[in-house]
DNA sequence: ATAGGGTTAG
């Protein structure tokens, strides 16, 4: 410290302190002073001064105070030593100073020797010390002997509850927070302006009474008449923030007569938290209007802001201002301008400060620049410079590890794992969730779950994380398995992406229908049922499951909607084969400017594909193109060839795949195939059959459909070549595999299969129904056996298909009004949808076939494909 | 000032 400095500090000491200044004591004290700062030996200068001037205390008491006020925590330390051992009489408030010291140091010996001295002394009973006591222990973390101290105090004041219950919050004891507070309110202490700002803090998201906890603390702001407290006023808008209700921050914030620098900031990053980027741009120029000047904090902000709203010439006029204000250059807000370059996609300007940051680049400037690459789709590019950061002798951090986790395929995670476990980041929620994903990704859940299970403190990251990577692989009941482990250990609640991650892994064809309503139901108790990722989950498990209604009544009760929601609805009556429905929800969406995007239109073609609305299907394809400009995916082609193949239009089909920008895929050549087997046109079916034994050798669906053609054909010969090229090429067919839920539980079938207990009533029943169809007038279609066998045994391999079969078991165990669902691996044989049509007449039953491709609602005789499919 | 999980498709 310079003299200047000195010398004001000795002025401001005296001038505070005494009222009617000493000439003497203000000597005294401005020497003292000096000789603690030009003195290596604290100490010393102490003994020196006090040999020299008869003992004051009130002149170092004050100084100690004042030690204390400035955050010069060493000097009163030493000061306090020398106080103490030189037998000068002790105050409550040298006591209560040091303390505070303590507290601020963490100086555990130092605070409990202390309090043997406030004991010792008899100023343990006083109110002040007593509370700072309180206080000290809270801060260095030892709460027993906070609360211990709290519980002796005879005399407490609303400053020693409110210490009490601030050390809860600092420790992370947000509940027992709470109940104090209760206790306090009991006891009928008035709780003051830092109570309330204490309490709001401590109320975090992380319980379902967190709303109403914060409206009533709310509500005794109001009734204690502190509402337009400054300091009260800033804590509301941060809680309001935190439990996401922005509107009521908004109304506290337009309530305030004075608002500080500290307003402002919660205002702009409480919307940027929220999300709410417009908000906050609206709330930053008003404070600029209003000529609220800016501080460092509001530039963090409001750059992070023009990071997230992608605008680069406002991350460029904020880096122009803070140049010419002159602003302290931190570290901060260089790190947080290369965060909003990268945002905006502007990483030469990122890379130019992150080298002029020299010296300056440490760990946390690194993984913001590889982040950076990685949100730039450059994940090589982002290894590279992990590379170089070790190289250059920084280590990664838990964030560095997290992030660099995420740039597959260009790591490997069980060589990022090796480094993990020897830097001991391996067990922390951040780094063990990025790893298991990776994990998941790379089609590896056993170490995946290993990973998991090793994580120490699991939040609710690492379980959403972990169902997802189920959901992923189509694993529904080790999802549901961890998912009832997550409700039983209630460390950590569910939140909207937790549900969103179960939700889609019921929608696997695996599993139960049952599951799926029940999880509805779990979601609407946690209150998540409203949430966006949560609504849209189920309209998707809805539609999958089979039941189109539920979907849709889902979908007409979305508060919120966004692409996603409209793409699920519009998907699911795609697959569900009503192309009607489904284009009148296109065109709301196209009515309310939602925008669109390429699954949107994957959605529509699909829908009229299976409607069979090829004009429309062209009309929507240019839409895209040219209307919405987008470029059409390998999807968008392989969803028109779809359409014209199946309409038998195989010459468009083909045009289509040659005038795609890249060579057509197995998606393409299969629905040229499935149409070439529809409207049996065997040259071209041999080309595209031959264009996917040579994509991909190992898929059946190939020589089975070309297998198919020759016997539609009655070409015996050829078919008997096919099969021979399969067994050769040892190809073995999928086998068909048709299940149906009846009383939450799970009957699987294979065709002719004999192994469900009630086989005999399920062969019974199909007999029966086989002479009523005949009864009737039917004749199998035995071109749909790929056998060459005789007709009559044609037809009993066709009665014993296996989604007859379960069909069957379907119609003996359950009443005639409840609807059956089966699902099938594969395409439902074309004989099986004609019985299934009559069935569904004479038995008087609702049928709901999902097979590999689509749904078939079997009504009254008819299906809701029109036999189109 | 830097981080990890989620919803839509055939």
């Amino acid at each position: 410290m310079c003299m200047v400095a000195a010398t004001t500090f000795a002025i401001r000491v005296l001038t505070r302190t005494q009222k009617a200044p000493n000439p003497e004591i203000q000597v005294r004290v401005r020497q003292l002073h000096s000789a603690v700062i030009y003195s290596d030996d604290v100490v010393d200068a102490h003994h020196l001064f006090d040999d020299t001037y008869e003992r004051d205390s009130h002149g170092f008491n004050s100084l100690l105070f004042q030690y204390t006020r400035e955050n010069q925590r060493w000097e009163a330390l030493n000061l306090y030593t020398h106080i103490h051992r030189s037998g000068l009489p002790i105050n409550g408030s040298t006591l209560s100073c040091v303390l505070k010291t303590c507290g601020a140091l963490s100086h555990r010996s130092m605070g409990k020797q202390v309090h043997s001295v406030c004991v010792k002394s008899g100023f343990q009973g006083d109110v002040s010390v007593g509370t700072s006591l309180v206080d000290m222990y809270m801060k260095i973390e030892n709460v027993v002997d906070g609360m211990r101290v709290f519980e002796l105090m005879g005399d407490k004041n609303v400053v020693s509850w409110t210490s009490l219950l601030c050390g809860y919050t600092k420790n992370g004891m947000n509940d027992r927070a709470v109940a104090l507070f209760r206790r306090m309110l009991g006891m009928g202490v008035e709780p003051n302006a830092f109570t309330f700002a204490t309490i709001l803090g401590a109320l975090r998201a992380d319980g379902a009474f967190i709303v109403e906890r914060g409206t009533q603390v709310h509500g005794l702001v109001i009734k204690n008449g502190l509402n337009s407290n400054t300091t009260v006023g800033n804590s509301l808008i941060n809680m309001y923030f935190k439990v996401g209700k922005s509107g009521s921050a908004r109304a506290i914030f337009d309530s305030m007569d004075e608002k500080n620098s500290v307003t402002w900031n919660g205002m702009v990053s409480g919307y940027i938290s929220s999300g709410c980027d417009s908000e906050a741009l609206e709330i930053f120029s008003q404070m600029r209007a209003e000529g609220v000047s800016l501080t460092q904090g509001t530039f963090a902000s409001t750059i992070k802001l023009c990071g997230n709203i992608r605008n680069l010439s406002f991350v460029r006029q904020l880096h122009g201002r803070l140049l010419k204000c002159g602003f302290e250059f931190g570290d901060g807000i260089k790190t947080a301008l290369l965060v909003s370059y990268c945002k905006c996609n502007d990483m030469d300007s990122a890379v130019t400060g992150f080298f002029m940051m020299h010296g300056d680049r440490d760990v946390i400037s690194w993984t913001a620049l590889i982040t950076g690459y990685l949100q730039n789709g450059r994940g090589d590019r982002a290894v590279d410079l992990f590379r170089q950061m070790y190289t250059e002798g920084v280590s990664p951090n838990s964030f560095t590890y997290s992030v660099i986790l995420t740039a597959h395929p260009f790591v490997s995670p069980s060589v990022v794992h090796a480094q993990v476990i020897k830097t001991s980041h391996d067990r922390l929620s951040t780094v063990g969730t990025a790893l298991l994903d990776t994990y998941f990704k790379q089609g590896n859940p056993d170490a995946a779950t290993k990973v998991f299970d090793s994580i120490l403190e699991k939040d609710i990251v690492s379980w959403s994380a972990v169902l997802a990577g189920y959901a992923q692989i189509g694993d529904s009941g080790r999802a549901i398995k961890v998912f009832i482990k997550l409700g039983r250990e209630g460390s950590t609640r569910p939140n909207e992406y937790t549900f969103s991650s179960i939700i889609n892994a019921c929608a696997r064809p695996a599993s139960g229908a049952e599951q799926g309503k029940q999880l509805h139901g779990c979601s609407i108790k946690a209150g998540f049922s409203y949430a966006l990722v949560v609504s849209s989950a189920l309209v998707t498990m809805y539609a999958k499951r089979g039941n189109i209604e539920n979907a849709n009544k889902v979908f007409q009760r979305q508060r919120e909607r966004d692409s996603i929601s409209w793409n699920s609805m519009i998907s699911g009556y795609a697959q569900h084969g009503d192309g009607k429905k489904a284009l009148e929800i296109f065109e709301e969406m196209r009515s309310q400017n939602v925008p669109m995007d390429a699954v949107t239109f994957i959605g529509v073609i699909t829908a009229c594909t299976h409607a069979g609305l090829v004009v429309e299907g062209e009309m929507y394809f240019n839409m895209m193109v040219e209307d919405h400009n987008i470029k059409p995916m390998d999807e968008h082609y392989s969803c028109m060839v779809d359409l014209y193949s199946r309409a038998g239009m195989l010459k468009k089909a083909m045009e289509v795949i040659r005038g795609m920008p890249f060579p057509a895929g197995v998606t393409s050549w299969l629905s040229i195939l499935a149409g070439c087997r529809a409207h049996r046109n065997l040259e071209l079916g041999k080309v595209a059959a031959e264009r996917l034994t040579s994509l991909q050798p190992d898929n059946s669906a190939a020589y089975v459909l070309l297998s198919n053609i020759y016997a539609a054909l009655g070409n015996w010969n050829e078919r008997r070549r096919v099969r021979r090229m399969m067994d050769e090429r040892n190809v073995k067919k999928e086998a068909g595999l048709s299940w149906i839920e009846v009383k939450h539980k799970i009957h699987i079938f294979l065709a002719g299969d004999v192994s469900h207990p009630l086989t005999d009533q399920i062969y019974m029943k199909l007999d029966q129904l086989q002479s009523r169809l005949r009864d009737i007038g039917y004749r199998p279609d035995t071109n749909h056996v790929l056998h060459d066998v005789e007709e009559e045994h044609k037809e009993a391999i066709l009665s014993q298909h296996s989604e007859r079969l379960a069909l069957a078991f379907g119609l003996i165990s359950t009443t005639p009004e409840v609807p059956l669902h089966i699902m099938k691996n594969l395409r439902v044989c074309g004989d099986c949808h004609n019985v299934f049509k009559i069935v569904s007449e004479i038995e008087g039953r609702d049928i709901v076939v999902r097979d590999s491709n689509r749904f078939h609602h079997f009504k009254g005789g008819f299906c809701s494909c029109g036999d189109y499919w």
